[in-house]
RNA sequence: UGGGGAUUGGUGUAACGGUAGCACGACUGACUCUGACUCAGUUAGUCUAGGUUCGAAUCCUAGAUCCCCAACCA
């Protein structure tokens, strides 16, 4: 039979080695690609490398999980070895298909390509139940597991506590053709949903509760997304796992640290599956089954932010957010609505790395990696959120000026683009200030001020309505100035960016906050609903954009200039684009002194 | 009170008996047609107490603190 392999370990996986050459190690090391490098050394898989994500789809992937997926593809790419996508489905009564083509989605978008040269596939946990109830039954033959009668909460009660040994069930010495016979028939549907379970019997004095005979099979009748009505058993998680790892031949099995206790018993169902077992397949057992390596890292704690899956689903069906992919949301269809790129997020994975200590990361890393990332790539333009119309007095009638703006001062090859401007504009209220502090320098009356690219202008005054709000400001521009350049050389402190009023492109605009005010609303004392930010969206309604901004399909991403970088979501329409806000930039002038600040 | 893990500047992460380094942040300054970017510099750390050693973040002993474990969830 295919499915079982020698246990001499690494030639035996059921994929060729990748061809592609290992690319250098352009990334920190850590611990995980050190047991490598040290299984490599000593040839324990013959120098493979198979990694998986395994899923169960039950729910939206995370920025945890995405951490997870760049780790493992990650591993599998440096190393020459494959990765591959298992959705861990062993709970019917827990799975939804929609969340598979989501998942499959998700994963794909990180980068972590399963189909490409370095993965291994899609696979199913469900696809191996056969099997599972095969190397089942050779464990009751082997006199390793039982049915037990025991009601849930009896066995509860009698699997004891930490401190206090268990009691044996009374089913423990159950002979092996009743286990036998009963076990075909949980499978076959006799009973009822939690009338019996197949235990291991391990030791229920350990002081690892979960090696006081952990259940293996549970009775439920419930219809499979994949395998429909043809099991009434279904695979625990530790039994399954496991198995799983090993019939696709894993080498590292990558997992949380809260599964470390859970090891033990991995490997003790593997052993139990080899014992008396042949690395050549004689005797009675056959071949030795592949035992691949459990390795536990500590998951990805964000600041601001929940990642449980109940909370997170709790904020969908209270409306605290749209839905799932709300860009306010930590999960990777939210980050990716709201403007993050797969590279951003894959760089924030590999700068936090990979330990066994409860870190908290800042929310700001993730910002920073996006920022990195988009400052390099997003072309720029201008778009004013607070529109405050200035009235260039000495602009000729009606006149309206191309002017050349640059694309991407990062990168040449972007090009420049011309945009219109004329005698009527739109700039941030914020770059004006009738009466500034003495840091700030951009536009107040009597000073001069450079429109990006186009002029230099001098604020000669101010419009005010009777309640003595500014309603505009009126300018002088000068006519050497053409492109913003001086020909005396002087010198300005502010460049400031605007839009042209009679082309403006209406937009809406969509700027976030972090959702809680909290930093780990998780472990705080209260329900973690009490720190929501009321103010984590903020809608502006008609921002004036250049006019170029005003078609755009969804997911394109822009900087615009000096607010921070954008990403059409998807909610535009023809005519009437969205703009998310993915991010500032940075703005040491808000962050600072004289009470400034947007 | 049992077992399993962990602990290095504000944060994250290196070091594997031989100069505690890197990144982010913060702060200075330079540059700048984005108060961005970039560049230069500054700041600040081995949980505690003993011990071994010429030499300890690293090895030993004791302690402190934090996390995980008593679903027929994963």
């Amino acid at each position: 039979m295919s499915a079982i392999r020698p246990a001499s370990d690494g030639v035996d996986s059921p994929f060729p080695a990748a061809r592609l050459p290992p690319t250098p190690p352009a990334v920190p090391t850590n611990f995980i690609r050190q047991i490598i490098d040290e299984d490599n050394r000593s040839q324990k898989w013959a120098g493979r490398v198979h990694t998986r994500f395994p899923p169960e789809p039950n729910g939206y992937l995370h920025i945890g999980h995405a951490k997870s997926i760049c780790l493992n593809f990650g591993l599998a790419r440096d190393y020459g070895g494959r990765f591959n996508l298992r959705f861990d489905d062993t709970n019917p009564t827990k799975e939804e298909v929609e969340y598979v083509e989501a998942i499959k989605r998700d994963v794909k978008w990180l980068g972590a390509d399963f189909e490409g040269p370095h993965g291994g596939g899609v696979f199913w946990a469900s696809d191996y139940f056969e099997r599972m109830y095969e190397w089942a039954v050779e464990l009751i033959r082997k006199g390793m597991a039982y049915v037990c009668d025991l009601p849930a909460e009896e066995m509860s009660r009698q699997r004891g506590a930490p401190t206090r040994p268990g009691v044996e069930s009374p089913f423990r010495g159950r002979p092996v053709e009743e286990n036998l016979g009963l076990f075909r028939r949980m499978r076959e549907g006799e009973f009822p949903d939690g009338a019996r379970t197949l235990r291991a019997k391990i030791d229920m004095a350990s002081p690892n509760l979960n090696l006081r005979d952990p259940v293996m099979y549970r009775i439920l009748h419930a219809t499979h997304h994949n395998t429909g009505d043809q099991w009434s058993i279904y695979p625990m998680y530790d039994w399954a796992h496991g198995l799983e790892d090993s019939i696709e031949g894993i080498t590292h099995s990558i997992c949380t640290l809260e599964f470390e206790n859970h090891r033990p018993l991995y490997d003790w169902f593997i052993n139990a599956i080899n014992q008396g077992r042949t690395a050549d397949g004689s005797g009675p057992w056959g071949q030795r089954i592949h035992h691949p390596q459990q390795i536990e890292f500590a998951r990805l704690v964000l600041n601001y932010t929940v990642m449980g899956k109940r909370k997170m689903l709790e904020l969908v069906r209270e409306g605290h957010v749209r839905g799932w992919d709300d860009p306010r949301m930590a999960t990777v269809a939210g980050f990716r609505r709201r403007g993050y790129t797969p590279e951003a997020i894959r760089a924030f994975a590999e700068e936090t790395g990979a330990t066994k200590f409860n870190a908290v990361v800042d929310l700001g890393r993730l910002e920073n990696a996006l920022r990195d990332d988009l400052n390099r790539r997003a072309p720029r333009r201008m778009g004013v959120l607070r529109p405050l119309k200035v009235v260039i007095e000495n602009w000729p009638a009606g006149r309206v000026e191309m002017v050349e703006c640059v694309n991407n001062p990062e990168d040449p090859a972007a090009g420049t683009r011309r945009v219109p401007f004329s005698g009527a504009l739109y700039i941030e209220r914020d770059d004006f200030m009738e009466d500034p502090p003495k840091k700030f320098f951009r536009l107040s009356p009597g000073r001069e001020v450079r429109l990006r690219y186009a002029y230099l202008v001098t604020c000669t005054g101010v419009e005010k309505d009777a309640q003595g709000n500014i309603l505009a400001v009126r300018c002088a521009y000068d006519p050497a100035t053409t492109g913003g350049n001086a020909p005396d050389g002087r010198k300005v402190k502010a460049t400031l960016h605007w839009v042209s009023a009679e082309h403006a492109a209406r937009a809406e605009v969509r700027l976030f906050d972090r959702l809680f005010t909290h930093e780990t609303p998780d472990r705080a004392d209260a329900d973690f609903r009490t720190f929501l930010n009321p103010d984590s969206l903020e809608v502006v309604r008609e921002a004036m954009l250049e006019p170029s901004l005003a078609e755009a399909s969804p997911e394109e991403r822009y900087q615009f200039e000096r607010l921070g970088y954008f990403c059409v979501d998807p909610d535009s329409k023809a005519g009437a684009p969205v703009y998310n806000r993915s991010v500032t930039l940075k703005d040491t002038w808000a962050k600072g002194g004289e009470g400034g600040g947007a």
